[in-house]
DNA sequence: ACCTGAACACCGTTCAAGT
DNA sequence: ACCTGAACACCGTTCAAGT
């Protein structure tokens, strides 16, 4: 059994790199993350991460590409609508447990990186559901930027550490906020603005996921049951 | 009328500020946008921009309040569909002609304080569909995260300077990195690469719209014509 | 081949000093 | 009340030097 204490001189590697570019940002988010919190962190020199790892782009990469692939490892043995379900469910509680991982997948699909990896995944599902093959492209963006928008706007309710006891406060304020609105601008949103208070995220989301197969359903399966 | 020449002496406010901070923003993109560049263009000193604005946060909503509120501005007297793709649509070229507000909302998101914005009128047209008032809030968040997701996937295409040549040249790109992908992967991508050549953005955009509004009717209009 | 750590260029922000 | 601009703290990145 290798010494414990002698941790910090274990040989650095890309993974170990990534593993702890992600343990900073769990714990102290976005702005947590500097080279010089890293360095630290790892005992070791600026210049040592360098040469593992091209620049700060490529690192927030890395991390955000070794959460997503935990995250979209969902295969669970369902219909095509359950399968498609799981890995929304998926991306979603991976950005419940890494707030920063919204903000990241923004940025990465605005460079393409990010893209075919959550496409895949749902297109199959979407040939499977028996999609014409000339919808499928259509179909499968119309889920994924569901999917995407959807589970990026939650990120605003998934910072908070506290489990349960701080996201009903938090839903408290925003519901509050939402409810002080000034009249003339914002009647809608103030008449909703108490269903805030008790409602589940996650049922939400999956309601809207839901909502858009109803509507692939309607449109390109006019004969399904 | 006052000296066009005398234009850097106009007096500094916090308009003037917000609009060369877009102008730069179009320009040079997000990393084009510096307190400095900022003096510069302006002819002042740092601190005086600080006289008028918190700080670069601030500025960054400030310039994405003044563009959304443009985009949102849409207002056609048609359907509440024609509406929702209305609202949808100028969101969708607000993004087209400025690359860095589909980051920038993202961004603000997580914050909550766009959100509102898009959200009331995205409602009022969903109160208008006949939707039952207890589905208000779950259908409009459905649709608002598909448009937001949508809009900001589309930011990837949007940042060719000329219009449509760089446009097709860009499409071909991805479409060949799609077809590169490795086939043991990603079969799915590769057999709707072909596909994203000849696509138009903003059809698409809009196929995703009309999917959601056609999964809106299945579920909660259920005798609509 | 891999690591060290001082140095560089650049950024957002502050603040004493001016008008 | 509003503006100036030098100064500060901090960041990502480089690189000569070590092993």
């Amino acid at each position: 059994m290798a010494p414990r204490t002698r941790r910090r001189t274990e040989a650095l590697s890309r993974e170990r790199i990534v593993e702890a570019a992600v343990e900073l940002l769990d714990t102290s988010g976005e702005t947590g993350l500097t080279f010089r919190t890293l360095t630290e962190r790892l005992a070791t020199g600026a210049g040592a991460i360098y040469w593992h790892v091209a620049n700060k782009d490529e690192l927030l990469a890395a991390a955000t590409d070794g959460v997503l692939t935990t995250a979209l490892r969902a295969g669970s043995p369902g219909s095509p609508r359950d399968e498609i379900r799981a890995v929304a469910l998926g991306l979603f509680d991976a950005i419940d447990h890494h707030p920063w991982l919204a903000t990241q997948l923004a940025l990465q699909l605005a460079r393409g990186s990010v893209t075919p990896r959550i496409f895949e995944v749902i297109g199959r599902q979407v040939r499977e559901l028996g999609v014409p093959k000339g919808q499928w492209f259509t179909t499968t963006s119309a889920l994924v930027s569901y999917i995407l928008g959807a589970a990026g706007q939650n990120a605003t309710n998934a910072r908070s550490a506290v489990p349960h006891a701080n996201r009903d406060e938090f839903l408290n304020a925003v519901s509050s906020a939402w409810e002080d609105l000034d009249p003339e601008e914002y009647p809608f949103t103030r008449a909703v603005a108490a269903e805030l208070r008790g409602h589940d995220d996650r049922e939400q989301f999956l309601a809207g996921v839901d909502l858009v197969l109803a509507g692939i359903t309607a449109v390109h399966l006019p004969r399904a049951e």
